[in-house]
RNA sequence: GGAGAGAUGCCGGAGUGGUUGAACGGGACGGUCUCGAAAACCGUUGUGCGCAUUAGCGUACCCAGGGUUCGAAUCCCUGUCUCUCCGCCA
C-alpha cells in the first residue's frame, strides 16, 4: 500500500503541512494522522516480536518431530501466540486503513514559487504572446462560424447524446483531425516524444494513482457494470502505464504524448459558459506526460510549457500564461501554468492547456520509482504533464482569429498539408 | 458467454506442508587472469515496513484477498489477469 504524502514528512513537519493544505483550500486531519501513526508503530513493534516467537517455536516443533520427541506443549503454546498475532494484525489493518483514508485525502503541497492566493483572481500572468487581432468587421463567434460553414453541429450532438457532445462535420471534422495530427507530429518529431494511443477507460487504481479519486468521483463518467471510468484526460492512462514499476535510471526522462478523447461530467455548470465549445462533456486533447528525476523536474516543467506554447506560436494564435496561485491549484499539482488562448468573439482568454508538475505526489500514489544501479535504493520519480493542447478551446480561438470578412476561415499554414493543401474553409453543402 | 490450462526473482524455469527469499540456467554488475578482449574461475545481484540509522537486527512479500495449520510458494475458497478451444461480434 503506497503512501501519498510521505508520512515521515508529516511526522516531522506537521505545522508546515497544515499550512500548505490550508493554502490550497483543502482539508486534512493532520493531528489524527499523527496519532494513528504512533499507534501503528507501537503495534508493529509488539506484533513483530510475537511473530519472531512463533517462527522460533515452529522451527523447534519441526526439530522435535524430526528427532521423534513430543512437541504437544509447544504446539499448544504457539497456537495461542498465533491467535494473538491474528488479533494484532487485524487491528493493525484497521489502523492502516484509517491512515490510508486520511492520507489519500491530503492534497499535494504547493511548491515555494507558487503565489499564495485564494482563487483564480490571484493567479499571476507571467507571459503574453502574439497580437490580439482587430477586425474592421463584426467578428463572428465560433458557433456562428461553425453553423455558417456547416462544419460544427451542436444541435444534433445534443440529439444523439446530449448537450455538450459536439459533432464535427465535413471540413470541421477534417480540421479537428488535422490539429490532432499536427500536434502529435510536432511532439514526436521535434520535442522528443514517444506516441501512446491509450485506452479511454480506466480502473479505480489508475484514477487513484493520478489523483482523480477520491476527490473527483462525481465529475467523471462511470461505466458501473465494469466499474470503469471514462478518462477525463489521458494523463490517467498514460501516467499509470508505469504504475507499480521500478524504471531503470538511464531510461529517464520518459516522454510520452497521447491523443485521447476526454470525458467530463461538469456537474453543476450551466449558463453562458456552456455555449458551444466553451464547456463540453467530450473533447479531444493531445497530452504530454513526463517521468523525470526529481532534481530535474522544474527544468522539465519549463520545457513542457515551451513545448505546449510552441504549437500556438506556430499556429500564430495569441496566448497568455498564468502561474496558478495556491488556492486555484489542483489537488495533485505542486505548481501549474495555465495557457489561455484569445477568443475575439468572447473578448476573453480561454484555458487551452494546463502544465503541471506533480513532483512525487502521483508517483507515490501510483508507486512509480526509478533506480540507477542494482543495490541502489529506489526513489520516486517526478511526474509532469501538460495539454499540448486541448482542441476544443483551440478550435474556438483558431476559427475566430482566422475568420475573414466573408465569414470564411483561413487555414493556418502549418495545417494545410493535413487538409489536402486547402488554404481556406468555405461553406460546403 | 461456455470449457480447460496457467500466474514463482531482470528473464527462463524448478519447487505439493518444516532454516526456501526461494534450486538450476541465462543476463547484468564487481573481481581474478590478459597488452587488451574472449573464455574460465570467484563473488554480488528484489521490495516494503519497524527499530537502530554507521555497520546492522527483525518482520512481511513466490498474481491479489481470505481460510486451514504449531508451521504454507506449497493445501482450501474467492477475485484479477494471461493462454488454448467453442460461441458471439466492429
Amino acid at each position: 500500500m503506497p503512501p501519498m504524502l510521505d508520512i515521515k514528512l508529516i511526522r516531522e513537519n506537521p505545522e508546515k503541512v497544515k499550512k500548505a493544505i490550508e493554502s490550497k483550500n483543502e482539508k486534512g486531519d493532520v493531528d489524527k494522522l499523527l496519532k494513528l501513526d504512533k499507534q501503528r508503530r507501537d503495534l508493529i513493534y509488539i506484533t513483530e516480536d510475537l511473530k519472531k516467537q512463533r517462527n522460533e517455536n515452529s522451527s523447534q516443533v519441526a526439530l522435535a518431530k524430526k528427532e521423534g520427541r513430543d512437541a504437544q506443549a509447544l504446539i499448544v503454546k504457539t497456537k495461542e501466540i498465533s491467535q494473538q498475532i491474528k488479533e494484532h494484525d487485524e487491528k493493525l489493518q484497521q489502523i492502516e486503513n484509517e491512515i490510508y483514508t486520511e492520507l489519500s485525502r491530503l492534497p499535494n503541497l504547493p511548491h515555494g514559487d507558487v503565489p499564495i492566493g485564494k482563487d483564480a483572481a490571484d493567479n499571476v500572468e507571467v507571459k503574453r504572446w502574439g497580437s490580439i487581432p482587430e477586425f474592421d468587421f463584426k467578428a463572428l463567434d465560433h458557433l456562428q462560424l461553425g453553423e455558417r460553414l456547416n462544419i460544427l453541429d451542436f444541435k444534433r450532438g445534443g440529439k444523439v447524446t446530449g448537450s455538450g457532445f459536439p459533432v464535427y462535420k465535413g471540413l470541421g471534422a477534417r480540421l479537428e483531425r488535422a490539429l490532432i495530427n499536427y500536434m502529435l507530429d510536432i511532439h514526436i518529431n521535434e520535442h522528443g516524444y514517444t506516441e501512446i494511443f491509450p485506452p479511454f477507460l480506466a480502473n479505480r487504481e489508475s484514477m487513484f494513482g493520478t489523483g482523480q479519486l477520491p476527490k473527483l468521483e462525481n465529475d467523471m463518467y462511470l461505466a458501473d457494470k465494469d466499474d470503469l471510468f471514462l478518462i477525463p484526460t489521458s494523463e490517467v492512462t498514460v501516467t499509470n502505464l508505469h504504475r507499480d514499476e521500478i524504471l531503470p535510471g538511464d531510461k529517464l526522462p520518459i516522454k510520452y504524448t497521447a491523443y485521447s478523447a476526454c470525458f467530463r461530467r461538469e456537474a453543476g455548470s450551466y449558463g453562458k459558459e456552456t455555449r458551444g465549445f466553451l464547456r463540453v462533456h467530450q473533447f479531444n486533447k493531445v497530452e504530454m506526460v513526463n517521468f523525470v528525476r526529481p532534481e530535474e523536474s522544474y527544468q522539465f516543467h519549463e520545457q513542457l510549457l515551451k513545448e505546449a506554447t510552441d504549437i500556438l506560436e506556430r499556429l500564430n494564435i495569441p496566448y497568455r500564461v498564468l502561474l496558478l496561485c495556491t488556492g486555484d491549484l489542483s489537488f495533485a499539482a505542486a505548481k501549474c501554468y495555465d495557457i489561455e488562448t484569445w477568443s475575439p468573439a468572447e473578448q476573453k482568454w480561454l484555458e487551452a492547456s494546463s502544465v503541471s508538475n506533480f513532483e512525487d505526489f502521483q508517483a507515490r500514489r501510483a508507486n512509480i520509482r526509478f533506480k540507477d544501479e542494482q543495490g541502489a535504493k529506489p526513489a520516486f520519480v517526478h511526474t509532469l504533464n501538460g495539454s499540448g493542447l486541448a482542441t476544443s478551446r483551440l478550435m474556438v480561438s483558431l476559427l475566430e482569429n482566422y475568420q475573414t470578412d466573408e465569414g470564411t476561415v483561413i487555414i493556418p499554414e502549418p495545417l494545410r498539408p493535413y487538409m489536402g493543401n486547402m488554404d481556406i474553409i468555405k461553406r460546403s453543402y
